[in-house]
DNA sequence: ATACGCGTAAACACGC
DNA sequence: TGCGTGTTTACGCGTA
């Protein structure tokens, strides 16, 4: 087997996937880019700027002082940016992390390898830079992920890489390209590079420096247009200034967080209702739903050592035990386990249980199940023998999953009561599970304390209706109900008050077929059964399509 | 040291 | 016969 072992590529082939799923979204500088024409000339303020006079040496410095305000102006307008930024991360950033940290992995957004593409004009054509970044600002507070910090390093520009910037202060930077010496270097130019000339949108071929010297002078001098350019250019770099603090300030609050300081300050985002996430009947200190996209990229060191020996991938993964609220987990993660070969912290149990009640009529067949599996989670479409043998097992070995004979054959249904007599209630909000999760030091172990507790968060992410996938959305809300530790609600004793609503009777129903063996053992294989565990268990399809319209039908 | 949960592998039976 | 499905057992590992 091969637990682990491809995960790098994977989270590359990953990375490149969320790249091609979200073009442009991502992109700080697109919208930076559409203020150009078509020429690369921009058109700041909607002014069209004409290229001036070549060698205007006389006005020179009346454009230099020019220039000046501009970059004044251009300041104070990047600071009123930020704060627009961050109050609109405040509002609309759990939307966009809905979709999950790889559609908008921001090595996407950061990759320098795309911007001469964008300086020659390749942005949204017309597309108002303001608009754009908005929408970059909420892309970026969304998708400011740990993934970032943690597998876009090797991406991020070398020059931008090491930039600390004060918790999410806006100190407008100059770029290093532009503060460092700029033509003094003998034998490189930070704007000459393989030959051919750097400046945005230039790319022109310069045998040498010498000659790539002449170029700049001539071609780059200090006019409107290159004082244009480099606004747009400043602007780049400063929308990545602003992602980079982003990602450093929730690194911070993370790592405060899992060290459980007092947790710093938030300034960015953090939308989550007071009342939701501070009042988990847990008492544990849960998370920020945002945190929870980043956390997952952290599983890689972790895992890749961890679970490497005999024992198998999924030794130490948060089960159930105290995780089980998967459904959080996976709504927030969703795009991530669906891309990156990463094998999901939970137990085949619990992630059968949730396929199971992903569906309306909360029943699977063994091959449904399986579809689940793959389509959820890029792990497992390999190793098909390996895990397809282990969800059988898990089926059949668990009280909680009751195969019923369905008319088409037998589905597997999830029989809520006894699988939430097999997870101890101690664990929930207990001090051993706070102690575990802080003692976790490796990654893996860390990553797998972090999601449980995540997985327990579920409360703030449904307040979020972005969060939620629109498919899972009905049995996920009901799930973290019951899953954030509260104790199950007491099911109906005949189940047939309501008979339109699935899962009480079916539930009632599955604990009779399992606890009683012997008429387990008749409705087993010999057709449907006695009493049907539910209308649409028995009842033709056309009646799940009713209980598909319940709100809330289960455990609600 | 022990019990337990979990994952994995494997054997076996059954039906199509 | 081959395959899918379902059951069962055994083993190793980690944790309580």
């Amino acid at each position: 087997m091969q637990p682990y072992g491809s995960w790098a590529g994977s989270r590359e082939a990953a990375a490149a996937d969320a790249t091609t799923t979200a073009p442009g979204a991502d992109r700080p500088w697109e919208g930076v880019a559409a203020a150009w024409g078509p020429e690369g000339v921009p058109e700041a303020d909607g002014t069209p700027l004409c290229p001036p006079p070549r060698a205007p040496h006389q006005a020179l410095g009346n454009k230099q002082l020019a220039f000046q305000q501009q970059l004044l102006q251009m300041q104070q307008l990047q600071q009123q940016h930020l704060l627009s930024l961050q109050r609109q991360g405040l509002v609309s950033l759990q939307p966009s992390q809905a979709s999950g940290p790889l559609q908008t992995l921001p090595q996407a957004a950061v990759c320098p390898t795309d911007l001469p593409q964008l300086w020659k004009g390749e942005g949204a054509p017309g597309q108002p830079a303001e608009d754009s970044v908005k929408q970059e600002g909420l892309d970026l507070s969304g998708s400011a992920t740990t993934a970032t910090s943690f597998a876009a390093p090797p991406k991020v520009s070398p020059s931008l890489s090491h930039h600390t910037l004060p918790n999410g202060q806006p100190t407008v930077l100059t770029p290093r390209r532009d503060s460092s010496s700029h033509e003094e270097t003998p034998g490189s130019h930070p704007l000459y590079g393989h030959g051919e000339c750097k400046w945005p949108g230039c790319e022109t071929l310069c045998e040498d420096l010498g000659q790539f010297i002449k170029h700049l002078n001539t071609e780059h001098a200090l006019d409107d247009r290159s004082t244009a350019q480099c606004r747009v250019q400043m602007q780049v770099v400063q929308q990545l200034e602003i992602q980079l603090a982003k990602e450093s300030e929730r690194l911070q609050a993370m790592m405060a967080h899992l060290h459980m300081r007092p947790s710093e300050p938030k300034p960015f985002s953090q939308p989550v209702p007071v009342s939701a996430a501070d009042s988990f009947p847990d008492g544990l200190v849960h998370p920020p739903t945002s945190a929870a996209a980043p956390v997952t990229p952290l599983r890689p060191p972790g895992l890749s050592s961890a679970p490497l020996h005999s024992g198998g991938p999924a030794r130490r993964r948060s089960s159930d035990k105290f995780c089980s609220p998967i459904s959080s987990e996976l709504a927030q993660n969703h795009e991530f386990y669906k891309n990156a070969d990463v094998r999901p912290p939970f137990t085949y149990a619990s992630l059968i249980r949730q396929a199971i009640l992903e569906t309306p009529d909360r029943q699977l067949t063994l091959n449904e199940i399986y579809n689940w599996f793959t389509r959820m989670f890029a792990y497992f479409r390999r190793n098909t023998a390996t895990w397809k043998n282990a969800v059988r097992h898990n089926l059949s070995l668990h009280k909680c999953f009751v195969r019923v004979e369905n008319v088409k054959g037998a589905v597997w249904t999830v029989d809520e009561r006894e699988y939430q007599k097999r997870r101890p209630p101690k664990m929930t909000g207990s001090p051993t599970l706070v102690k575990s999760m802080i003692s976790g030091l490796s990654y893996g172990a860390l990553n797998a304390s972090y999601q449980a507790a995540l997985a327990e968060s579920s409360f703030p992410l449904l307040n979020s209706p972005g969060m939620l996938n629109p498919g899972s959305a009905s049995s996920l809300l009901p799930l973290s109900h019951d899953e954030v530790g509260a104790p199950v609600e007491p099911l109906p004793s005949n189940g047939s008050s309501s008979p339109p609503r699935l899962s009480p009777p079916q539930y009632s129903h599955q604990v009779q077929v399992k606890e009683e063996p012997a008429e387990a053992e008749e409705d087993r294989r010999p057709g449907p059964p006695l009493g049907p565990p539910n209308p649409s268990t028995a009842g033709p399809p056309e009646d799940r399509d009713l209980e598909e319209e319940l709100p809330g039908e289960e455990l609600s």
